[in-house]
DNA sequence: ACATGAGTGCAATTAAGTTGCATAATTTGG
DNA sequence: CCAAATTATGCAACTTAATTGCACTCATGT
């Protein structure tokens, strides 16, 4: 996702304190190149020093406060996790393989979401839009097709409706 | 969600059989103006008969499965359920507010996704989009504004880019 | 050195959803 | 109509992801 962020600094303008763990957070969410749950990045961390669970949540949560991070709704029962779109990256949706529970960032420009009239009309306040396709990933789709042309009956695949 | 539709048959259609409870369930999400959790479900069903917790999750799974039901993510750890979109409702949008956790329907036409490059150049299978706006809803806006007002020292709202 | 507060760890708890198995209801075949 | 089979529901136990309370540690300032 970041090639090159001074996270130290990202931490310092939002006055927070750059301790090791948080450090290690923003850099492997920044190198990652889709968003990670909070035990991806735990196990991750661990591979230099062990971390605990609630330290990363705790983590996670602050720096989701300050503008960050993002919290991603992942279609499964877990939050995903990855840098906040600024100035280096905008912000992108998201695709979701509801075969292999596999996420990917799609590119900023993949999709455009046009609000301007919701904008002016809605009573509330919109801070933020989250997109997010499901469907079925390349590799899955592949698989898909080697089953079927063994014959070994595999599910019928109809594309439906993007939007109704 | 719908004025009338005829959930005996479309759980006909689709090969389910129209117990009791399925068709109440059916009735609770159509007739609701948002997506509700399980649970709300379950209270609201239990006005009537007992139902326990487990028989509305293998309910909600089923129907999902048959695409009568659709289940999205709700910005916080539980999933939503609303009618899936069919001839009679079309796909739509979500709100959430992030300061009350309540869920708003927007209208089919209030945004628009355009997707059609991305369709055509994805390598995987795009079956739908899920786009939910997060943000502070008309209600919660009242009561920021009312206790700045006070001097009461509300949290400052900025708004951030809708997208990158 | 000491006090302070921020950061982290550990154990226990909560919330949401799932599983296995028993029981109830419904359907099917005679 | 009855018995067998299938389907639906209920209950208890479990799993997973996330949260809370409290103790301990570490950095910082005086």
């Amino acid at each position: 996702m970041c090639y090159r962020c001074d996270y130290r600094s990202l931490l310092k303008e939002r006055g927070v304190s750059s301790t090791a763990h948080r450090l290690h957070v923003l850099e492997i969410l920044g190198s990652s190149p889709c968003p990670l749950s909070a035990e991806e990045i735990r196990e991750t961390m661990t591979r230099s020093e062990e971390v605990n669970r609630v330290t990363i949540y705790r983590i996670l949560d602050l720096l989701t406060e300050k503008k960050l991070v993002e919290r991603l709704s992942s279609g499964e029962r877990s939050f995903r996790y990855g840098l906040a779109p600024n100035r280096n990256h905008p912000r992108h949706a998201h695709f979701y393989c509801t075969e292999c529970g596999s996420i990917e960032c799609l590119s900023p420009g993949a999709l455009h979401l046009s609000m301007d009239s919701l904008e002016r009309t809605f009573p509330g306040l919109i801070k933020r839009a989250e997109v997010r396709l499901d469907g079925i990933c390349r590799n899955c789709l592949k698989l898909h097709k080697s089953h079927e042309s063994r014959g070994a009956g595999g599910r019928t695949i109809v594309k439906g409706p993007g939007r109704g």
